[in-house]
RNA sequence: CGCGGGAUAGAGCAGUUGGCAGCUCGCCAGGCCCAUAACCUGGAGGUCGCCGGUUCGAGUCCGGCUCCCGCAACCA
């Protein structure tokens, strides 16, 4: 990954629904890793948006009643804006395909692939599929059906249209995967990658004849057709950091870092995406390296889907979670740590509110909150409301006959946790700061157990002064480990630790990881509980 | 031969490069009392779906098999 920068984006989603908690999954994913390079001082630049050119906006905008269709997706782009922003999503940009700035960029691109010669225009009698947005070979049908939407109606579709010459990368896109691996994430779909290129990639239309297709931009030069869904939404990536409008801000930010996008949508983004900058960046020199190659995303990483309570995420069945109702019900810092922690990133997973209480109680309350609690609790009252004095140096060894290990320990964890944020398995990151050995929160209530400062302070206040110092270092370093996940709740422990979060986020990741940032004398705040019993 | 996911302790799940089987909850017995009835220790509980193979060694790799889940529409 390049270190100077970090772009990371979500898809765009469609305008026809508000946000459920599978779309936040993926948002506060992109959140998370977003907040945790911009704590490594990183510059970053977090996209999300919506894709307000899709035939199914208009079929939405009309089952709501809605005749004005730019009236429908302003309102509904603005409930998805709103509800990212109530949930404490920290996107830089909101990019909406409506927008002149996106059309401007589409228009770019196309007239570069265009001048590639990847472009031509035929016509073809051809099986589409309202379902995928698509059109079928032959050989995609099952029973002359769309496998995937079997119900819905083929619909035979004869004209002439725009097709992009996909099939004269596809000996470029293996290239790509055997030479870069890390491109498509998790790696357990690389082989479905692979395979789908070398049987199924094919050339695709990209156009539709504007009579029949009521949104969307036209085609550049030709008025009578208008560019589908698939070719301008993934072009978004590129216009909101200023292709078509702003060349130096797209030097600046772009290849993506990360592009991160569910399962279901890895083959747009491992195979035609970087299919059409491949045949763009043969025509525009602004999508070429300096060797002359295409400037391609570093990364795609597609994360699974979660079920509701074993169940499907359906809205006839009612069961689909409504994010700013799980907001209102738990602390949303809760909320974004269970769905974080609970499922390895890139595969399936469960989400229930079962699971989430038990979670709530367990991992947070009992364990990171009582610690903290306790140890702040101890230290005031034995040391005067302040961070003990002590030898900050001697206070960082491992303990004799204790699992402690200290400051390196603490050092270690923090070494995986870069291993973790750069492989986006933000769950191992929390996993190891709950539960490895040496310095993880479990060892740190064990410390206590094993050390009872509440004792030792009578036999020996200098002794119960290095491990309460400690301690409190210690749940300082686990406070900034937990922020990209948990922002309010790190800066919580922060100010009762007497620090200002924001003083001390300033002074960059390096200085924040030093064992000792906690200064002896500091005035402690105990404050409210962090993660108060839920009431059921 | 449609695609994909899965089968590991009572429940829910981890197990990146093969090296004594782990985590959370629950259960049993103890300890502690600083703390959110929280914390700590010990314990019971597994033929890692089945059969074969590679290997000094396989939950992990290879082959075969069984069973489960998702794949109309809404839908990451």
């Amino acid at each position: 990954m390049d270190k100077r920068k970090f772009y990371i984006t979500t898809p765009i989603y469609y305008v026809n629904d508000k946000p459920h908690v599978g779309s936040a999954y993926t948002t506060i994913a992109a959140d998370a890793l977003a907040r945790a390079h911009r704590l490594r001082q990183i510059p970053t630049y977090f996209l999300t948006g919506t894709d307000e050119n899709s035939q199914k906006n208009l079929e939405a905008a009309a089952k709501a009643g809605v005749d004005d269709l730019q009236a429908y997706l302003d309102s509904m782009a603005e409930v998805w804006k709103r509800t990212w922003r109530e949930l404490g999503i920290s996107f830089d940009d909101f990019i909406r395909t409506t927008e002149e700035r996106h059309h401007r960029g589409v228009e770019r691109f196309w007239r570069a692939v265009e001048k590639s010669g990847d472009i031509n225009k035929a016509t073809y009698e051809r099986e589409y599929c309202v379902g995928c947005e698509e059109f079928k070979t032959p050989t995609d049908l099952l029973d002359g059906k769309c496998p995937l939407h079997p119900n819905r109606p083929l619909e035979k579709v004869s004209e002439e249209n725009y097709f992009f010459r996909a099939s004269n990368y596809k000996q470029q896109l293996l290239d790509l995967y055997r030479d870069k691996p890390e491109f498509v994430q998790p790696q357990s779909r690389q082989n479905e990658i692979r395979s789908y290129v070398e049987s199924a990639f094919d050339d695709l239309s990209i156009s539709r004849e504007s009579k029949k297709l009521s949104c969307g931009i036209p085609v550049p030069g030709d008025d009578s057709q208008r560019i589908y869904v698939w070719f301008d939404a993934l072009i978004n990536y590129m216009t909101a950091v200023g292709y078509g409008t702003d060349d130096e801000m797209f030097r600046k930010w772009w290849p993506a870092s990360l592009h991160l996008v569910g399962k279901d949508i890895i083959k747009f983004h491992c195979a035609l995406w970087p299919a059409m900058i491949m045949s763009a960046a043969k025509s525009d020199g602004l999508l070429q390296a300096e060797d002359g190659s295409a400037l391609l995303p570093e990364r795609v990483y597609a994360h699974g889907f979660f079920t509701i309570d074993g169940q499907k995420i359906s809205k006839s069945l009612g069961n689909a979670v409504d994010p700013l109702d799980l907001a209102k019900k738990y602390p949303f810092d809760a909320v974004r740590y269970f769905l974080l922690r609970e499922i390895p990133f890139g595969e399936d997973g469960d989400f229930s509110t079962k699971r989430l209480e038990e979670r709530y109680a367990s991992d947070l309350g009992n364990r990171l909150g009582n610690l903290v609690n306790r140890v702040i609790a101890m230290s005031a009252k034995y040391f005067d409301g302040k961070v003990p004095q002590t030898d900050v140096e001697a206070a960082g060894e491992g303990m004799d006959d204790t699992v402690w290990d200290g400051a390196e320990g603490l050092a270690g964890l923090w070494s995986e946790a870069e291993k973790h944020i750069e492989a986006a398995r933000l769950d191992l990151l929390l996993d190891q700061v709950w539960n490895s050995d040496g310095a993880s929160l479990t060892a740190a209530n064990k410390l206590v157990e094993q050390t009872q400062p509440f004792k030792l302070f009578k036999e020996d206040p200098e002794k119960t002064a290095i491990v309460l110092y400690a301690l409190l270092e210690a749940c300082r370093q686990y406070a900034w480990m937990v922020e990209p996940i948990m922002p309010n709740v790190a800066n919580g422990i922060i100010r009762q630790l007497g620090q200002d979060p924001d003083v001390e986020k300033a002074k960059g990741i390096e200085e924040l990881k030093k064992w000792g940032g906690l200064v002896p004398g500091t005035e402690l705040h105990p404050g409210e509980v962090l993660f108060p019993r839920l009431i059921s």
